[in-house]
DNA sequence: ACGAAGTTGATACATTTGTATCATGTTGAA
DNA sequence: TTCAACATGATACAAATGTATCAACTTCGT
């Protein structure tokens, strides 16, 4: 599996700046993006066990010995990749909400705006359901992978009390904890039917009946 | 990992029904499940990728031989784990149910009728969540794995639209999904805070106030 | 008691895996 | 050009794993 001739360095004369100019994205900070990258794709289409730097150096085109190069055992890369998976997660989170912020938002645009930022990016192999998923299970075997992980979390349950204050929600912290966990039930269940193709319609229906039932019939101990 | 000095067979010299009164479980079938039973415990607790013929041995007690002879191939002895999985679920989700059937419900026997049910008994290291989110995975990369789980679902959707149609909602099946969907986020986002001692309370007093804000404020379309 | 079916013992073997080793190439600043 | 840092090549090796093999033991109906 995952056998992929291009063990040639698909970038063996790439040019190089000069060290002093070496930014954040120098090559070496480059590969070893595309490393973990390559072990984001794996876990999420194969899961954490496929990961082998084998399997990761053949999916990233690189040579195996960067594999060991740039991480000093595969837990590090394993962790490295999960922390960067984080790290995305949170940018692609602020950039899609960012283009909501200043709006006026009724329940139809809350909808839209969680939809794209929870559901639609996740297309992303970078940050795809089934690598947080992965992610989760490991952090639940080894807490010590939890802290990123926690960080993104908070920043999506912000985001959506935020968006629950907006419209109108007299428990935004509840209402978003309910509304995230029924996000993340509903991905969990598509995983579950890959022959499904149509199941935005349908989240998206259930959404705004779970948040139009939440913001307007909930007053149980005012 | 998992090593555990009781390799010699603790059921040597276990006495054996006649033959011809085998039932289901008669010997043979016993240690079959006892097997399968620690590879769910297995799953559960190190994931499907730490099940190895060697480990299952070790945490049933049994000798290594014994997983061989009864699995053809490993493949299939994870199958069968996840199929016994489904039905010991099936069971206990009509075993707890069956104590609500003939009460009247209002919401908060509702609450506690789906927290026996689906949360509670998922204690079970044999029912237990991690390894349901586990064969979820599984099923996301091998397809064939999904009928014997479809069951399991179908089978929980089916008695939470009952217990929501019973308090009165309108769109019992929508609000069966978003319970459902709810309940699996939540407990996915506890494997998720392994120090949390306390999220019960917290995740019936959620669901309280999902399932009244459901009842009560939901008639988009009547 | 006997024999066939059921079950276990003991061992072997090719693969895959993580990781180490030492040498070779490549780059950029001096 | 020269050198030191960066990166790769090529190979090795012990450990773990799935599975096969063949012999020995247990059990139960006859």
């Amino acid at each position: 599996m995952l056998k992929n001739g291009s063990q040639t360095s698909a970038r063996g004369s790439a040019k190089r700046q000069p060290r002093s100019q070496r930014g954040p994205y120098a090559p070496g900070v480059q590969r070893r993006q595309e490393l973990l990258e390559a072990v984001l794709r794996i876990v999420a289409s194969h899961g954490v066990a496929a990961v082998t730097h084998r399997a990761v150096a053949a999916e990233a085109g690189a040579p195996l010995r960067a594999t060991t190069y740039y991480f000093a055992t595969k837990e590090a890369m394993i962790r490295d990749a999960f922390r960067f998976f984080a790290e995305q997660s949170i940018l692609q989170i602020d950039e899609a909400s960012g283009r909501y912020l200043d709006r006026d938002v009724g329940p139809e645009d809350a909808v839209a705006l969680i939809f794209e930022t929870v559901v639609k990016e996740s297309r992303n192999p970078n940050t795809s359901w089934a690598a947080e998923f992965e992610l989760v299970l490991a952090i639940a075997r080894e807490p010590s992978f939890a802290p990123e992980y926690r960080a993104f979390q908070d920043r999506l349950d912000e985001g959506l009390q935020l968006a629950m204050r907006r419209i109108g929600s007299r428990h935004p912290a509840r209402d978003a904890r309910i509304v995230l966990a029924f996000l993340r039930g509903f991905e969990l269940e598509q995983l579950s039917r890959p022959e499904r193709k149509t199941w935005q319609r349908r989240m998206k229906a259930d959404l705004a009946g779970l948040i139009t039932a939440l913001v307007a019939g909930s007053d149980p101990k005012p």
